[in-house]
DNA sequence: TTATCTGCAAAAGGTTTGCAACTGA
DNA sequence: TCAGTTGCAAACCTTTTGCAGATAA
């Protein structure tokens, strides 16, 4: 999904491209790793973009809604990663915190009996290959 | 699993059966809901079990490292259920918030390359039949 | 006996809200 | 023009911590 089909979904809720949200959605499509709202305002600022930690929680907010963002509960902390829309299987780095998205769909244990079904998460946690390469040379995250 | 399996468990890692602790065991081995740590110190009290809020955050810290209490982040709160041990997948209903365990595992999708899968978390959403029922007569929750 | 646990109160963090100024459509 | 957005500060909530007294083992 390329930028400017994501505007185009985020006009259809009354959405308005501002410059500060433009230039947060670049950062978001061009990163592979959960940050949390505050790690994700930190690397705005590290690139430049100018933007109020409120403004980053609203934005997280409304693509988080709109299914463009993930959020994961690891150990406590609520962290987002941006996403494709309605696409909710994903691999998670827990040494780097990178994510990555899983296109293959297991086939998902059959529901209680009688209940409806409205949307499944599969998530896995582990180890991505650059971190295994890393730690064994002592290295800490990338 | 049953209470003392789960003590036994516990004790492993130096863990005090006190008489607050045992109630609020008791409470969570027969609630089959996910329930925030204020809203389980709010059943508590119900209950008559008379326990600190801080108490309840402990307990459910300890429970969560030795895998007995699962959290799940549903719209943006944290929720904790009792579970089985090294038992990972759910049904969550999303208007009763009661959480049933699936035995069944469904064929994990293929890690990306290289990377080492240390756990998984298979979780469906939706409604259980009693609020399906429920909702179709105007009714709320249970 | 003593390491652990409890509840309270306070501190610390994280998230949301109110508001006046600003801006995209 | 004006509904939606911004950043700040304050409010709000959730979670953690320090501590003195209690208690399981």
């Amino acid at each position: 999904m390329n930028k400017r089909d994501i505007v185009e979904l985020l006009h259809q809720q009354k959405f308005r491209l501002t410059r500060e949200r433009e230039a947060l959605l670049d950062l978001f499509v061009r990163t592979d790793k959960m940050y949390t709202p505050a790690q994700w305002h930190e690397v705005a600022q590290r690139e430049n973009v100018r933007i109020g930690l409120t403004t980053v929680y609203r934005l997280l907010e409304v693509l988080t809604k709109v299914g463009l963002a993930s959020p994961f509960l690891v150990e406590g902390n609520i962290y987002y990663a941006f996403c494709e829309e309605h696409h909710h299987h994903h691999f998670v780095c827990l040494q780097c915190h990178s994510v990555e998205d899983l296109y293959e769909c297991p086939s998902i244990p059959a529901a209680p009996r009688g209940c409806r079904i409205e949307h499944h998460k599969v998530d896995l946690f582990g180890t991505c290959e650059r971190c295994q390469h890393n730690s064994q040379r002592g290295a800490k995250h990338q």
